[in-house]
DNA sequence: CAGCATCCGATCTGATACTG
DNA sequence: CAGTATCAGATCGGATGCTG
């Protein structure tokens, strides 16, 4: 993703660091908790590997995700939110309430049962 | 933007919702009342005309914003949020404050002050 | 004032192949 | 398992000119 120089505009600011198809969905499960890269891939349905280290960079970037690399083979690495990324939640949360809600009214209650979001 | 046949994730959709460099700053101005498009140019600096348009068009079609045309001459819009607009507020609103706090981490004070967002 | 059509460069996404 | 490189197609953004 092309960066800014800098931000004039707060609102502007957090737009840009969940911008992109899975930045959302990304934060979302970490929230989780620390995963590996290849178990994120799996949490997260359609993604490639290519666009998830990519987007997994720019959240460094931007001090949202931290990466610990551990010794030895098989390679192992561990990703998890800073406290940043923690705080950035708040807004992920307020997207899949309303998300949820408009969901609702558009008659999909089905479906969000199904997966025990409502 | 294209359009997705259907959501499978209520977070998906609310991200699809705000998603385009103009977006949520549209959402934000209209939160304050009913505009034309002139003012809306206006009060969003460095927007052209088309992509006001082409974002004022895809936030009707997910039902955020509605549009109200006066008769007679000089012509005479205006765009306001809807129901479901007011409450795609509470995310924008998170933004913003989430926003806020980075630029404050990032020894953005004076200029924040300056504009009067602490 | 409000809105549409077109053109073009910049950016985004994803598939594939390759490395340590 | 983790990560890089490349390439092509889709999408986005913005400038410009035109219409009612």
């Amino acid at each position: 993703m092309k960066m800014r120089d800098s931000y004039t505009c707060p609102l502007e600011l957090t737009h840009d660091i969940i911008r992109g198809k899975w930045k959302p969905i990304i934060l979302w499960q970490l929230g989780k908790g620390a995963v590996s890269l290849s178990a994120l891939q799996n949490d997260i349905a359609g993604i490639g590997q290519k666009m998830l280290l990519q987007h997994l960079g720019e959240l460094q970037d931007f001090g949202m995700v931290q990466k610990e690399p551990y010794e030895g083979y098989p390679l192992k690495v561990e990703y998890s939110l800073t406290d940043k990324g923690r705080r950035m939640l708040s807004v992920i949360t307020a997207m899949q309430e309303i998300g949820i809600e408009l969901m609702k009214e558009d008659g999909k209650e089905e479906f969000l049962k199904n997966r025990g979001l409502i």
